[in-house]
DNA sequence: CGCCAACCTGACCAACTGGTCAAGTAACGA
DNA sequence: TCGTTACTTGACCAGTTGGTCAGGTTGGCG
């Protein structure tokens, strides 16, 4: 009795999976207050009974959502650990944090707004996760300083570029729309972006021509 | 009966500014929607009613919001007139940017939650003064391409660039914080923050050795 | 003092919103 | 066929919110 069996999802799961996607497009456009239950219930093309059925609380249907995006995230990631050489590993990560953006930036808004507001529902993660992972990272760019891959940056800093960087193709992706004379970006401007970002940050660190940056290792102490 | 004069400012002035102070914080924090009336009378110190006498509706309200915040922002773009060598104009950009980011925090994330809900009241701003102010950066940012100052970037997603990393350190300073162990980041690790930022950007543009930057033209019909 | 315009505010209201509930229907196993 | 569980939904409710309004108070001017 407290567990039924595999075979008997489809209702719930496809109930669950039409509320969630139509709660992430909402919530993205209007935010967590500014969204309505009954608006991301009609979005689903259901009654909104029927949602406080499946989701008891608006908040608790938020937090779904929030955890979906973070999970997408931490996928991307990775690209991060495979690899000891800086062009490599932060074109991946860059490329697919990029890719994230264009194809998933109703989530990027989420998080964004989440952020924006203080963060109330998702603080637990940033203190936990996001920071261990963060973490983890400076000390791998740390490595590469170290041994002279990349010019001497403070790692925290160059993640929050390349983090920013990359999801304002989604966050604000419709100021972009707007100066692009109201179109979308296309499939070859993206690309353009693409590699004009990756270009920048690479070519910024040191990390295509690694043999000068020894040489520029001026103020050593810029590390807290 | 038209106007009175010009020396009985002083009551609406000042209430229009406590007003106009608390309007900002709270929407900054909470989005147009998840801010309330009452609370930001609250914040201002003055019963609802009387701020419903200086400004008829929320949506009025905001939009004085708004309109002060694109104002200060046009200001710090200016920087990037004065001056023909992008180094020092780039810097001097970049630099206003995050002072900017660093002093009106609240400022750049009304913006930002405007842009992130599809611009429902600053549409016309991003279509007529943003859009022309862009027009002629990108300009700019062309001549110095054909005179070898930097390297051949696409100007529009530099630009983009300069604003997403400036503008997260006022958005996403919540999120900054946590990982900086709860705490704002010190001058000292925001003028390290500022410097990173400035000098990934120029090198990475190629302008501090644009002895180089001819030869490495290769992709010419990279823009549109 | 009287007048008038600017300013102030407690009380109020209509609209909306998150969430509940009771009365269903559908589906499945025995 | 019956019983049970999962699912559906129109009607409803209590709390909140933007905005109004009538009846004030204040202060300057003649």
């Amino acid at each position: 009795m407290a567990q039924k069996n595999a075979n008997r999802p489809s209702v719930r799961e496809e109930n669950e999976r039409l509320i969630l996607e139509a709660a992430e497009r909402i919530f993205a456009e209007h935010g967590f207050r500014g969204a309505t239950t009954g608006q991301i219930a009609e979005e689903a093309g259901i009654p909104k009974a029927n949602l406080h059925y499946y989701f008891p609380t608006k908040e608790a249907l938020y937090r779904c959502v929030v955890e979906r995006i973070f999970n997408i995230w931490l996928e991307a990631a990775n690209s991060f650990d495979d690899c000891d050489d800086p062009v490599e590993a932060l074109s991946s990560y860059i490329s697919k944090k990029m890719d994230i953006s264009r194809k998933y930036p109703m989530g990027s808004k989420v998080w964004a707004n989440e952020i924006l507001h203080r963060a109330p529902v998702i603080q637990d993660y940033l203190e936990t996760i996001l920071r261990e992972w963060t973490d983890s990272r400076v000390a791998i760019i740390r490595r590469w300083i170290t041994a002279g891959a990349i010019k001497p940056v403070d790692p925290e800093y160059l993640l929050y570029m390349i983090w920013s960087t990359t999801q304002h193709y989604a966050d604000f992706n419709h100021q972009i729309d707007t100066l692009n004379g109201g179109k979308p970006l296309t499939d070859r401007q993206f690309e353009n972006a693409k590699r004009t970002v990756t270009e920048i940050i690479l070519r910024g660190i040191g990390a295509y021509d690694s043999r000068d940056n020894r040489a520029d290792t001026r103020d050593p102490d810029s590390f807290e």
